[in-house]
RNA sequence: GGGAGCGUGGCGGAAUUGGCAUACGCAGUGGACUUAAAAUCCACCGCCGCGAGGCUUGAGGGUUCGAGUCCCUCCGCUCCUACCA
């Protein structure tokens, strides 16, 4: 027998694999489809234990399912467009295209060395012209379906980077989730992607998602951000106070206290702030306000309980349910960018406006009250305004009855209350407000200032406008002579500017904005399923039955970025396609792109991420060199179950690397060959005390055993928990060392063959070249085809039995005694004997009742 | 402030529906083999106790014949989010 060399055996069948085009896989096959998707990497540098686990997972699942019987779509590929190759090609002098490429080819040969089974002949590169010709297509399709805006907006932008973010790629501490530099806000004229047209749409749709985490499904809810309220419309007064025909209107979730509202807010960057006090001797207060808004630093901003700051800006407006005059201030805590920029502020019943009216002595009129409060006494019943100034430490935000509120006095109030709807009635009847929704999630902002992305395919004509790229114009080609490290840019880049227009032949300015990274990794799961496609971007017909995504697997930090994009994307494709064509003729028929999904937990080093910065990456390639892919692929599944963070521990590894061994010889033992190590020792060990009694009885352990652990696996395996079917198969390797020991000739040959041929079936998802060499060397069954090829072996739960079973006995729920019975033994039986076993302890109390749970347990209770 | 999750031996973790807590592995201890070491094999390995026995899933309470699992209160940790009107 030769030694376990998992580098002989693993190179040997890589290439075997590659050379049959055993991963290939055919799109029209008849089997059932199933797609098993992995997050694809950006090409930053080596492959990291991250990708380890996030691809093992993704290639168990893929290989089990193949021994299934489906026919499976296991692609790669790279989201190779971005700004990290830019900055690497300056700091390397170097070109993002050479980087990105070099690394594309390090990243593949390591995939490759861990022995993944990928369809290599589907890969897809992102910043190859014949993908991202196909994203520019998309963005023509989105902008002729309304989906596409370019507009002045106040926008992220990240000084470092140069460019501008989408709100979900500034991190909660404000800062860029790239170079975690601090963002400004600036005015800017950009592209946008309308996702706002999809809140509804995208927040509902979670529903059909039973195969997500709540806690992804949760982050986007939160992020999406519902409310429910109503609009409200105030009258604006002139400088006498007297009111004018100007309208602005607040959005509220609480019209029920409009009667409480005691003043009125105005983001500082609001327009209307500066022409109210433009000129007049509030202004430079209210300047104040905007510049400390400004200069705000992100730490600042985290705060929620900081100070709020404000200034009255001498003007007025009308409360429309009781004609009040209200002051107008500007307050640093009003956002110009949700609901309207304005805010009503009811200091009683909110606790920023309750803190604000504190600091600059405003009143706090008590609206919604408790009916325990000291306060429902004096007010009950009351309408008009009788207390203006409420006797509590803090704002009240739950639910109660309404009190000098006019007509609404008396009913309840509080959040979607019944006051509520009452007020929005009201406001309705008299075009004074409507119930109304709210969304925090904004528009995706697309445009980057960057070189390496995909080119916006548009023109800026000085007649026209800005005009599409025509289709058939497409695609346009990113320069590839332009000098990063020298500082050129494709604004710079005359060639690539000058153009003419598309619409009047005038000459005209390309468009040099590149197109966020994130439209790139949106939409690349549907161009595996047609990855060559010269024509579109996939087959409609093709894609409609690999779509959904059968498992997804990728790490938690794309819950909301790269998740929310793809699946906005594929609710935009799904409708663009509809343009000039019958339902049959969509792109494509679903809205949601990924059926199921997993997210895998973090690799660390001592409660830490690995990084290179920190300088604690353990190399998967050091580990392959000492121990091989598969152990390093076994341990990384046996660790931890995958959503969980797992704690990189070297020590375990070497467990795995003794377990391999060990099946190694074991499989040689079954088939009766003497086992030796390198130096000819033999390691074989026979106990020859053994009798035909022994060997019967470990027989129908070791056969049981099979049946048992082939059921487990098989269950662990679908729920993900790939440690405990692991943990399984050595059980099954502990049953096989302790059956070698009969000697040959007391040994089931049958038996033995089955279980060698178990273990390799088993392993062969996790440790795919180990099992190979297991079943075409060891066990010679080259002839019946790749243990890959085979089917998943069944069992039998019936033969998982044993014949007698043993049951603690408790005596009111402490175990007390064992006893064994028959597996079919009556209940009756089972009791009398149980209560036999314990009588002593009882002492002859007579029992008030005896549980009995089948198979495990009997509980008397006295 | 809001939301989600977690807490089990020296360590990673198991316990799928409320039914024998600590599977499997690591580390450790003792032994066999060896001139020796490595490898391998065998045995032990939650805590207290010489023992019989008792105790144990962050703490306390509850429901139940029975709770790591369900409910309540508290403590601790992690992640997300945040002046969202």
């Amino acid at each position: 027998m030769l030694q376990y060399d998992p580098h002989a055996i693993e190179e040997k069948w890589q290439q075997v694999w590659e050379d049959t085009g055993a991963n290939l896989m055919h799109i029209d096959d008849e089997r059932p489809p199933y797609y098993v998707l992995e997050m694809f990497p950006y090409p930053s540098g080596d492959v990291h234990m991250g990708h380890v686990r996030n691809y093992s997972i993704g290639d168990v699942i893929s290989r089990y399912k193949r021994m299934q019987g489906y026919n499976v779509l296991h692609p790669i590929g790279w989201d190779s467009f971005g700004m990290p190759a830019e900055n690497a090609a300056i700091k390397e002098n170097s070109s993002p295209h050479t980087w990105t490429y070099q690394n594309i080819e390090r990243q593949r040969a390591s995939l490759k060395r861990l022995g993944f089974s990928y369809d290599w002949s589907r890969t897809v590169i992102t910043s190859d012209v014949d993908y991202y010709h196909w994203g520019q297509w998309i963005f023509l399709k989105f902008w002729e379906l309304g989906l596409v805006e370019r507009r002045s907006s106040p926008v992220n932008w990240c000084p470092d980077c140069n460019t501008v973010l989408a709100n979900e790629q500034v991190l909660g501490e404000g800062d860029c989730w790239r170079c975690k530099t601090s963002v400004e806000k600036r005015e800017l004229e950009q592209w946008f992607f309308k996702t706002t047209n999809y809140a509804e749409e995208l927040l509902e749709d979670l529903n059909e998602l039973t195969g997500w985490p709540e806690r992804v499904k949760q982050m986007q809810a939160n992020w999406i951000g519902k409310s429910i309220g109503a609009d409200v419309v105030f009258t604006l007064c002139d400088e006498t106070g007297e009111p004018t025909d100007e309208t602005i209107t607040v959005f509220t979730t609480r019209p029920d206290t409009l009667f409480g509202c005691s003043f009125f807010l105005l983001a500082p960057e609001h327009p209307l702030a500066e022409r109210i006090t433009k000129g007049t001797s509030y202004e430079a207060e209210v300047l104040k306000i905007k510049q400390l808004v400004e200069s705000a630093t992100a730490i600042e901003r985290e705060k929620a309980d900081r100070e709020k700051n404000g200034a009255f800006t001498g003007c007025y407006v009308i409360n429309p349910v009781n004609n009040e005059k209200l002051p107008i201030w500007v307050s640093d805590y009003v956002l110009m960018d949700y609901g309207t920029g304005a805010v009503m502020a009811v200091p009683s019943g909110d606790q920023r406006d309750f803190e604000f009216a504190q600091k600059y002595a405003l009143p706090i009129p008590p609206v919604i009250v408790r009916k325990d409060d000291e306060l429902y006494e004096q007010l009950a019943g009351v309408t008009e305004c009788k207390i203006s100034q409420v006797p509590w430490s803090e704002a009240y935000v739950g639910p109660g009855i309404m009190v000098q509120s006019g007509e609404f006095t008396g009913l309840p109030g509080g959040k979607d209350s019944e006051g509520s709807t009452a007020v929005i009635n009201w406001l309705a009847e008299r075009a004074l407000g409507k119930a109304s929704v709210n969304y925090r999630l904004r528009d995706w902002l697309i445009s980057r200032q960057r070189y390496w992305g995909n080119p916006i395919p548009a023109v800026h004509c000085s007649f026209c406008g800005i005009v599409p790229v025509p289709y058939e114009d497409l695609p346009v080609e990113l320069p590839m002579n332009i000098d990063v490290t020298a500082g050129e840019t494709l604004a710079g880049n005359a060639a690539f500017c000058e153009v003419d227009c598309p619409a009047c032949g005038k000459p005209a300015r390309r468009e040099t904005d590149t197109m966020d990274t994130f439209t790139c990794s949106s939409w690349y799961f549907l161009r595996y399923t047609d990855p060559h496609n010269p024509e579109l971007p996939f087959n409609s017909k093709t894609v409609d039955t690999w779509l959904p995504v059968d498992q997804y697997i990728g790490g938690i930090e794309h819950a909301i970025l790269h998740l929310l994009y793809s699946r906005f994307f594929t609710k935009g494709l799904r409708d663009a396609g509809l343009l000039g064509g019958a339902d049959a003729n969509r792109l494509l028929q679903r809205g949601e792109p990924f059926k199921n999904l997993l997210t895998q937990g973090m690799v660390k080093l001592n409660g830490e991420t690995m990084s290179k910065s920190k300088g604690n990456v353990v190399a998967p390639e050091d580990m392959i060199a000492r121990y091989g892919t598969d152990a390093l692929r076994v341990y990384i599944l046996f660790m931890a179950p995958p959503d969980k963070d797992l704690e990189w521990n070297q020590e375990g590894l070497e467990g795995i690397w003794r377990f391999l061994n060990r099946i190694w010889r074991s499989a040689s033992d079954l088939l009766g060959e003497l086992v030796v190590d390198s130096e000819n020792n033999v390691l074989s060990i026979y106990d020859t005390s053994l009798t035909t009694a022994d060997a019967t009885e470990r027989g129908k352990e070791l056969n049981r055993d099979i049946h048992r652990v082939i059921g487990k696996v098989k269950d662990d395996v679908e729920r993900f928990n790939f440690n405990t079917a692991i943990a399984a198969i050595m059980e099954l390797a502990n049953t096989v060392s302790t059956y070698i020991k009969l000697p040959v000739e007391l040994r089931n040959k049958e038996l033995c063959l089955r279980a060698a041929e178990t273990l390799a079936l088993l392993l062969a998802p996790m440790a795919p070249h180990f099992a190979e060499e297991l079943w075409c060397t060891v066990l010679g069954k080259a002839e019946q085809g790749s243990v890959h090829k085979q089917t998943w072996p069944t069992h039998d739960p019936s033969q998982a039995l044993t014949e007698t079973v043993e049951l603690a006995v408790q005596v009111n729920g402490k175990v007390k005694a064992r006893i064994t019975v028959a597996l079919d033994a009556p209940e009756d039986e089972i009791k009398a004997e149980a209560y036999a076993a314990v009588a002593a302890i009882v002492e002859a109390a007579e029992p008030k009742k005896i549980i009995v749970v089948g198979g495990k347990l009997v509980n008397i209770v006295v």
